[in-house]
DNA sequence: GTCTATATAATGATAGAC
DNA sequence: GTCTATCATTATATAGAC
Protein backbone atom coordinates (compact mmCIF):
# COMPACT_ATOMS: atom_id res chain seq x y z
CA UNK A 1 0.00 0.00 0.00
CA UNK A 2 1.52 3.11 -1.25
CA UNK A 3 1.72 6.29 0.71
CA UNK A 4 0.04 10.20 -0.25
CA UNK A 5 2.37 12.91 0.33
CA UNK A 6 2.87 13.86 4.29
CA UNK A 7 5.01 13.06 7.13
CA UNK A 8 5.91 10.24 8.50
CA UNK A 9 9.55 10.37 9.90
CA UNK A 10 8.54 8.02 13.12
CA UNK A 11 7.83 4.98 11.11
CA UNK A 12 9.58 5.24 7.75
CA UNK A 13 13.05 4.83 9.20
CA UNK A 14 12.80 1.56 10.46
CA UNK A 15 10.78 0.56 7.59
CA UNK A 16 13.41 1.53 5.19
CA UNK A 17 15.67 -0.70 7.18
CA UNK A 18 13.76 -3.54 7.25
CA UNK A 19 13.06 -3.66 3.79
CA UNK A 20 16.54 -2.91 2.88
CA UNK A 21 17.76 -5.72 4.70
CA UNK A 22 14.62 -8.20 3.65
CA UNK A 23 15.75 -7.53 -0.25
CA UNK A 24 19.77 -7.46 -0.09
CA UNK A 25 19.20 -10.59 1.93
CA UNK A 26 17.23 -12.00 -1.16
CA UNK A 27 18.94 -10.70 -4.22
CA UNK A 28 22.15 -9.01 -2.92
CA UNK A 29 23.52 -5.52 -2.08
CA UNK A 30 24.39 -3.95 -5.87
CA UNK A 31 21.60 -6.11 -7.68
CA UNK A 32 18.93 -4.04 -5.26
CA UNK A 33 17.90 -0.54 -6.11
CA UNK A 34 17.22 1.98 -3.77
CA UNK A 35 13.69 2.62 -6.40
CA UNK A 36 13.04 -0.96 -5.11
CA UNK A 37 13.47 -0.31 -1.37
CA UNK A 38 11.67 2.63 -1.77
CA UNK A 39 8.79 0.76 -3.71
CA UNK A 40 8.82 -1.51 -0.88
CA UNK A 41 8.34 0.68 1.92
CA UNK A 42 5.59 2.81 -0.01
CA UNK A 43 7.58 5.94 -0.58
CA UNK A 44 9.43 7.48 -3.76
CA UNK A 45 13.25 7.16 -4.41
CA UNK A 46 14.39 10.49 -3.17
CA UNK A 47 12.60 10.38 -0.16
CA UNK A 48 14.77 7.62 1.36
CA UNK A 49 17.92 9.83 1.27
CA UNK A 50 16.12 11.66 4.39
CA UNK A 51 17.25 8.70 6.09
CA UNK A 52 20.38 7.83 5.14
CA UNK A 53 23.60 9.15 3.28
CA UNK A 54 23.47 7.05 0.41
CA UNK A 55 23.40 3.61 -0.18
CA UNK A 56 27.02 2.51 1.14
CA UNK A 57 26.02 4.01 4.59
CA UNK A 58 22.64 1.66 4.29
CA UNK A 59 24.63 -1.56 4.00
CA UNK A 60 26.69 -0.16 6.53
CA UNK A 61 24.43 0.57 9.33
CA UNK A 62 22.89 -2.49 8.62
CA UNK A 63 25.96 -4.88 9.36
CA UNK A 64 27.09 -2.62 12.42
CA UNK A 65 23.52 -2.85 13.74
CA UNK A 66 23.53 -6.57 13.66
CA UNK A 67 27.45 -6.73 15.20
CA UNK A 68 26.50 -4.55 17.50
CA UNK A 69 23.27 -6.04 19.11
CA UNK A 70 25.15 -9.64 19.10
CA UNK A 71 27.98 -7.94 21.26
CA UNK A 72 24.99 -6.52 23.47
CA UNK A 73 22.88 -9.42 23.35
CA UNK A 74 25.96 -11.82 24.66
CA UNK A 75 27.05 -9.49 27.07
CA UNK A 76 23.61 -10.03 28.62
CA UNK A 77 23.98 -13.74 28.23
CA UNK A 78 27.54 -14.02 29.20
CA UNK A 79 27.49 -16.41 32.24
CA UNK A 80 30.57 -16.84 34.59
CA UNK A 81 31.46 -20.47 36.35
CA UNK A 82 33.30 -23.17 35.30
CA UNK A 83 34.12 -23.18 31.21
CA UNK A 84 31.97 -25.79 30.93
CA UNK A 85 29.29 -24.04 31.73
CA UNK A 86 30.69 -21.35 29.77
CA UNK A 87 30.60 -23.28 26.45
CA UNK A 88 27.72 -24.80 26.87
CA UNK A 89 26.26 -21.34 27.35
CA UNK A 90 27.62 -19.80 24.19
CA UNK A 91 27.03 -22.36 22.26
CA UNK A 92 23.17 -22.75 22.99
CA UNK A 93 23.37 -18.18 22.96
CA UNK A 94 24.99 -18.10 19.24
CA UNK A 95 22.23 -20.76 17.72
CA UNK A 96 19.12 -18.98 19.89
CA UNK A 97 20.54 -15.76 18.77
CA UNK A 98 20.89 -16.44 15.31
CA UNK A 99 18.30 -18.25 13.82
CA UNK A 100 15.82 -15.98 13.69
CA UNK A 101 17.85 -13.40 12.16
CA UNK A 102 18.79 -15.16 8.54
CA UNK A 103 18.73 -11.92 6.78
CA UNK A 104 21.22 -10.08 8.85
CA UNK A 105 23.51 -13.45 9.38
CA UNK A 106 23.53 -13.85 5.57
CA UNK A 107 24.05 -10.22 4.97
CA UNK A 108 26.93 -10.26 7.41
CA UNK A 109 28.62 -12.91 6.00
CA UNK A 110 27.65 -11.96 2.36
CA UNK A 111 28.09 -8.12 1.63
CA UNK A 112 31.44 -8.00 3.44
CA UNK A 113 33.07 -7.38 0.17
CA UNK A 114 31.04 -4.35 -0.73
CA UNK A 115 31.59 -1.87 2.48
CA UNK A 116 34.30 0.41 1.26
CA UNK A 117 37.58 -0.08 3.24
CA UNK A 118 37.22 1.64 6.65
CA UNK A 119 33.82 0.28 6.67
CA UNK A 120 34.86 -3.10 6.60
CA UNK A 121 37.19 -2.87 9.46
CA UNK A 122 35.08 -1.66 12.05
CA UNK A 123 32.82 -4.88 10.94
CA UNK A 124 35.79 -6.72 11.32
CA UNK A 125 37.02 -5.77 14.51
CA UNK A 126 33.05 -6.21 15.83
CA UNK A 127 33.21 -9.26 14.76
CA UNK A 128 36.89 -10.14 16.16
CA UNK A 129 35.69 -9.24 19.52
CA UNK A 130 32.65 -11.88 19.31
CA UNK A 131 35.58 -14.44 18.49
CA UNK A 132 37.75 -13.60 20.96
CA UNK A 133 34.84 -14.37 23.52
CA UNK A 134 34.98 -18.01 22.56
CA UNK A 135 38.55 -17.86 22.02
CA UNK A 136 39.04 -17.00 26.07
CA UNK A 137 36.29 -19.92 27.12
CA UNK A 138 38.62 -22.15 25.39
CA UNK A 139 42.04 -20.93 26.78
CA UNK A 140 40.12 -20.99 29.74
CA UNK A 141 39.18 -24.74 29.60
CA UNK A 142 42.56 -25.60 28.73
CA UNK A 143 44.35 -24.10 31.32
CA UNK A 144 41.89 -25.80 33.76
CA UNK A 145 42.75 -28.75 32.40
CA UNK A 146 38.88 -29.49 31.52
CA UNK A 147 39.44 -29.21 27.68
CA UNK A 148 41.72 -31.01 25.38
CA UNK A 149 42.30 -29.85 22.38
CA UNK A 150 45.43 -29.02 19.50
CA UNK A 151 44.98 -25.21 18.75
CA UNK A 152 42.98 -23.07 20.58
CA UNK A 153 42.59 -20.45 17.64
CA UNK A 154 41.85 -22.99 14.68
CA UNK A 155 39.37 -24.39 17.30
CA UNK A 156 37.49 -21.50 18.05
CA UNK A 157 37.05 -21.10 14.24
CA UNK A 158 36.02 -24.31 13.43
CA UNK A 159 33.37 -23.90 15.94
CA UNK A 160 31.82 -20.96 14.96
CA UNK A 161 31.98 -21.91 11.21
CA UNK A 162 30.09 -25.10 12.22
CA UNK A 163 27.86 -23.31 14.43
CA UNK A 164 26.92 -20.65 11.57
CA UNK A 165 27.06 -22.76 9.22
CA UNK A 166 23.54 -24.07 10.67
CA UNK A 167 21.63 -20.95 9.34
CA UNK A 168 21.63 -22.35 6.13
CA UNK A 169 20.11 -25.05 6.33
CA UNK A 170 17.83 -24.97 9.40
CA UNK A 171 14.38 -24.95 8.64
CA UNK A 172 11.47 -24.54 11.23
CA UNK A 173 8.95 -26.76 9.92
CA UNK A 174 12.22 -29.51 9.51
CA UNK A 175 12.45 -33.43 10.52
CA UNK A 176 14.03 -31.91 14.22
CA UNK A 177 13.16 -29.58 16.92
CA UNK A 178 15.29 -26.69 17.54
CA UNK A 179 15.64 -27.93 20.89
CA UNK A 180 17.03 -31.23 19.42
CA UNK A 181 19.28 -29.33 16.92
CA UNK A 182 20.55 -26.97 19.88
CA UNK A 183 21.40 -30.47 21.92
CA UNK A 184 22.99 -32.35 19.39
CA UNK A 185 25.92 -28.74 18.43
CA UNK A 186 26.35 -28.61 22.51
CA UNK A 187 27.44 -31.74 22.11
CA UNK A 188 29.46 -31.58 19.17
CA UNK A 189 31.27 -28.62 20.49
CA UNK A 190 32.51 -30.06 23.48
CA UNK A 191 33.14 -33.19 21.63
CA UNK A 192 35.41 -30.72 19.44
CA UNK A 193 37.11 -29.54 22.46
CA UNK A 194 37.93 -32.74 23.84
CA UNK A 195 35.01 -33.30 26.93
CA UNK B 1 47.06 -4.61 -22.62
CA UNK B 2 43.79 -4.65 -25.17
CA UNK B 3 44.19 -6.83 -28.76
CA UNK B 4 43.36 -5.76 -31.96
CA UNK B 5 40.96 -7.33 -34.24
CA UNK B 6 41.33 -10.45 -34.75
CA UNK B 7 40.54 -13.93 -34.12
CA UNK B 8 41.45 -15.41 -30.90
CA UNK B 9 38.79 -18.49 -30.69
CA UNK B 10 40.94 -20.74 -28.51
CA UNK B 11 42.24 -18.96 -25.80
CA UNK B 12 39.37 -16.13 -25.60
CA UNK B 13 36.83 -18.51 -24.24
CA UNK B 14 38.71 -19.28 -21.33
CA UNK B 15 39.90 -15.86 -20.55
CA UNK B 16 36.36 -14.76 -20.43
CA UNK B 17 35.40 -17.52 -17.57
CA UNK B 18 38.89 -16.83 -15.97
CA UNK B 19 38.24 -13.32 -15.68
CA UNK B 20 34.49 -13.58 -14.44
CA UNK B 21 35.37 -15.58 -12.00
CA UNK B 22 38.12 -12.95 -10.10
CA UNK B 23 36.16 -10.32 -10.80
CA UNK B 24 32.72 -12.25 -9.69
CA UNK B 25 34.46 -13.46 -6.45
CA UNK B 26 35.62 -10.05 -5.35
CA UNK B 27 32.55 -7.77 -6.36
CA UNK B 28 29.79 -10.16 -6.53
CA UNK B 29 27.73 -10.69 -9.45
CA UNK B 30 25.23 -8.14 -9.68
CA UNK B 31 28.35 -5.35 -9.15
CA UNK B 32 30.45 -6.91 -12.13
CA UNK B 33 29.18 -5.30 -15.60
CA UNK B 34 30.20 -7.48 -19.02
CA UNK B 35 31.80 -4.36 -19.89
CA UNK B 36 34.56 -4.42 -16.91
CA UNK B 37 34.90 -8.62 -17.67
CA UNK B 38 35.59 -7.66 -21.14
CA UNK B 39 37.99 -4.79 -20.13
CA UNK B 40 39.57 -7.04 -18.42
CA UNK B 41 40.07 -9.66 -21.37
CA UNK B 42 41.07 -7.17 -23.32
CA UNK B 43 37.90 -7.28 -25.56
CA UNK B 44 34.94 -5.15 -26.25
CA UNK B 45 31.80 -6.10 -24.40
CA UNK B 46 29.81 -7.31 -27.46
CA UNK B 47 32.85 -9.80 -28.37
CA UNK B 48 31.36 -11.31 -24.93
CA UNK B 49 28.47 -12.65 -26.69
CA UNK B 50 30.61 -15.04 -28.63
CA UNK B 51 31.30 -17.07 -25.49
CA UNK B 52 28.43 -17.25 -23.69
CA UNK B 53 24.64 -16.78 -24.01
CA UNK B 54 24.04 -13.61 -21.51
CA UNK B 55 25.62 -13.05 -18.01
CA UNK B 56 22.89 -15.36 -16.27
CA UNK B 57 24.45 -18.81 -18.71
CA UNK B 58 28.31 -17.53 -17.56
CA UNK B 59 27.38 -17.59 -14.06
CA UNK B 60 25.56 -20.85 -14.34
CA UNK B 61 28.44 -22.37 -16.37
CA UNK B 62 31.12 -21.49 -13.32
CA UNK B 63 29.21 -22.72 -11.19
CA UNK B 64 28.27 -25.87 -12.31
CA UNK B 65 31.86 -26.36 -13.70
CA UNK B 66 33.19 -25.85 -10.25
CA UNK B 67 30.87 -28.55 -8.54
CA UNK B 68 31.46 -30.96 -11.91
CA UNK B 69 35.17 -30.34 -11.01
CA UNK B 70 34.62 -31.03 -8.14
CA UNK B 71 33.01 -34.34 -7.94
CA UNK B 72 35.34 -35.76 -10.31
CA UNK B 73 38.31 -35.43 -8.03
CA UNK B 74 36.46 -36.49 -5.36
CA UNK B 75 35.73 -39.40 -7.44
CA UNK B 76 39.31 -40.41 -8.16
CA UNK B 77 40.66 -39.74 -4.80
CA UNK B 78 37.90 -41.85 -3.21
CA UNK B 79 39.81 -44.18 -1.26
CA UNK B 80 37.92 -47.90 0.18
CA UNK B 81 38.89 -49.93 3.39
CA UNK B 82 37.56 -49.22 6.82
CA UNK B 83 35.43 -46.20 7.45
CA UNK B 84 38.40 -44.14 9.69
CA UNK B 85 40.23 -44.31 6.91
CA UNK B 86 37.86 -43.17 4.45
CA UNK B 87 36.95 -40.42 6.77
CA UNK B 88 40.48 -38.93 7.52
CA UNK B 89 40.93 -38.69 3.17
CA UNK B 90 38.13 -37.38 3.00
CA UNK B 91 39.14 -34.32 5.15
CA UNK B 92 42.44 -34.15 3.60
CA UNK B 93 40.70 -34.39 0.29
CA UNK B 94 38.42 -31.51 0.65
CA UNK B 95 41.05 -28.94 2.32
CA UNK B 96 43.30 -29.75 -1.11
CA UNK B 97 40.65 -29.61 -3.15
CA UNK B 98 39.23 -26.30 -1.99
CA UNK B 99 41.73 -24.25 -0.54
CA UNK B 100 43.07 -23.14 -3.78
CA UNK B 101 39.91 -22.73 -5.43
CA UNK B 102 38.95 -19.74 -3.30
CA UNK B 103 37.58 -17.65 -5.67
CA UNK B 104 35.15 -20.62 -7.16
CA UNK B 105 34.08 -21.64 -3.42
CA UNK B 106 33.36 -18.35 -2.56
CA UNK B 107 31.55 -17.90 -5.63
CA UNK B 108 29.77 -21.28 -5.37
CA UNK B 109 28.34 -20.66 -1.36
CA UNK B 110 27.23 -16.53 -2.56
CA UNK B 111 25.86 -16.21 -5.68
CA UNK B 112 23.47 -19.20 -5.40
CA UNK B 113 20.81 -16.29 -5.27
CA UNK B 114 21.50 -15.03 -8.70
CA UNK B 115 20.81 -18.07 -10.36
CA UNK B 116 17.40 -18.85 -12.13
CA UNK B 117 15.36 -21.86 -10.22
CA UNK B 118 16.18 -24.49 -12.72
CA UNK B 119 20.30 -23.27 -12.26
CA UNK B 120 19.86 -23.53 -8.71
CA UNK B 121 18.25 -26.60 -8.63
CA UNK B 122 20.99 -28.23 -10.82
CA UNK B 123 23.84 -26.81 -8.63
CA UNK B 124 21.77 -27.72 -5.25
CA UNK B 125 21.38 -31.66 -6.49
CA UNK B 126 25.43 -31.46 -7.38
CA UNK B 127 26.05 -30.36 -3.98
CA UNK B 128 24.01 -33.00 -2.36
CA UNK B 129 25.81 -35.56 -4.19
CA UNK B 130 28.92 -34.26 -2.80
CA UNK B 131 27.46 -34.32 0.84
CA UNK B 132 26.15 -37.79 0.50
CA UNK B 133 30.04 -39.01 -0.11
CA UNK B 134 30.32 -37.74 3.69
CA UNK B 135 27.17 -39.06 5.11
CA UNK B 136 27.76 -42.53 3.55
CA UNK B 137 30.90 -42.63 5.40
CA UNK B 138 29.72 -41.52 8.65
CA UNK B 139 26.80 -44.15 7.97
CA UNK B 140 29.61 -47.08 7.83
CA UNK B 141 31.02 -45.97 10.39
CA UNK B 142 28.19 -45.95 12.61
CA UNK B 143 27.16 -48.76 11.43
CA UNK B 144 30.24 -50.85 12.00
CA UNK B 145 30.79 -49.61 15.61
CA UNK B 146 33.60 -47.24 15.01
CA UNK B 147 31.83 -44.45 15.48
CA UNK B 148 29.25 -42.64 17.61
CA UNK B 149 27.45 -39.63 17.12
CA UNK B 150 24.07 -38.69 17.65
CA UNK B 151 22.66 -38.11 14.22
CA UNK B 152 24.30 -38.86 10.77
CA UNK B 153 22.66 -35.88 8.85
CA UNK B 154 23.55 -33.01 11.02
CA UNK B 155 27.21 -34.10 11.79
CA UNK B 156 27.65 -34.61 8.12
CA UNK B 157 26.71 -30.44 7.50
CA UNK B 158 28.43 -29.53 10.60
CA UNK B 159 31.60 -31.09 8.92
CA UNK B 160 31.45 -29.64 5.80
CA UNK B 161 30.76 -26.04 7.30
CA UNK B 162 33.19 -26.69 9.74
CA UNK B 163 35.71 -27.65 6.96
CA UNK B 164 34.74 -25.12 4.11
CA UNK B 165 35.10 -22.22 6.80
CA UNK B 166 38.63 -22.93 6.81
CA UNK B 167 38.64 -20.73 3.09
CA UNK B 168 37.72 -17.71 4.75
CA UNK B 169 40.37 -17.26 6.97
CA UNK B 170 43.64 -19.43 5.42
CA UNK B 171 46.32 -17.74 4.37
CA UNK B 172 49.32 -19.56 3.20
CA UNK B 173 51.63 -16.85 4.89
CA UNK B 174 49.94 -17.33 7.76
CA UNK B 175 51.30 -19.12 11.50
CA UNK B 176 50.32 -22.14 10.89
CA UNK B 177 51.49 -24.76 7.69
CA UNK B 178 49.08 -26.06 5.29
CA UNK B 179 49.92 -29.68 6.82
CA UNK B 180 49.72 -28.64 10.16
CA UNK B 181 46.61 -27.22 10.27
CA UNK B 182 45.33 -29.58 8.01
CA UNK B 183 46.49 -32.01 10.96
CA UNK B 184 44.58 -30.05 12.78
CA UNK B 185 40.98 -30.48 11.26
CA UNK B 186 41.56 -34.41 10.50
CA UNK B 187 41.67 -34.55 14.66
CA UNK B 188 38.55 -32.06 14.76
CA UNK B 189 36.56 -34.59 12.49
CA UNK B 190 37.71 -37.85 14.19
CA UNK B 191 36.91 -36.11 17.43
CA UNK B 192 33.08 -34.61 15.79
CA UNK B 193 32.30 -38.77 14.65
CA UNK B 194 34.07 -39.94 18.59
CA UNK B 195 36.83 -41.49 17.95
C1' DG C 1 35.70 -13.37 -33.97
C1' DT C 2 35.98 -8.72 -32.92
C1' DC C 3 34.91 -4.16 -33.69
C1' DT C 4 31.96 0.21 -33.46
C1' DA C 5 27.63 1.97 -32.76
C1' DT C 6 23.36 1.90 -30.77
C1' DA C 7 18.67 0.58 -28.77
C1' DT C 8 16.48 0.47 -24.55
C1' DA C 9 16.24 0.46 -19.83
C1' DA C 10 17.80 1.21 -15.27
C1' DT C 11 20.87 3.26 -11.88
C1' DG C 12 22.38 6.65 -7.69
C1' DA C 13 21.70 10.96 -6.38
C1' DT C 14 19.97 15.88 -6.33
C1' DA C 15 16.81 20.21 -6.79
C1' DG C 16 12.95 22.52 -5.80
C1' DA C 17 7.73 22.56 -5.11
C1' DC C 18 4.44 21.63 -1.57
C1' DG D 1 9.15 14.66 4.94
C1' DT D 2 7.65 13.48 0.57
C1' DC D 3 6.78 14.42 -3.97
C1' DT D 4 7.89 15.08 -9.07
C1' DA D 5 11.27 15.79 -12.33
C1' DT D 6 15.66 15.33 -13.92
C1' DC D 7 20.87 14.82 -14.54
C1' DA D 8 24.55 12.12 -15.69
C1' DT D 9 25.98 7.54 -15.84
C1' DT D 10 25.80 2.86 -16.54
C1' DA D 11 23.71 -1.46 -17.70
C1' DT D 12 22.60 -5.75 -20.95
C1' DA D 13 22.20 -7.03 -25.31
C1' DT D 14 22.05 -6.64 -30.45
C1' DA D 15 23.19 -5.18 -35.51
C1' DG D 16 26.09 -4.82 -39.05
C1' DA D 17 30.89 -3.62 -40.86
C1' DC D 18 35.30 -5.78 -41.44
Amino acid sequence: MARKTGSHSEITGPRVRDAALKLIAQHGFAAVSMRRIAEEVGVQAGALYNYTRDKQALLFDLMRNHMEELLAARQEAAVSGDPVARLDAFTRFHIHWHLPRGDQVFISYMELRNLTPENFAEIERLRKVYEDELEHILQDGVDAGLFHLDDTKVTTLAIIAMLTGMSTWYRAEGRLSLDRIEGLYVGMVRRLVGI
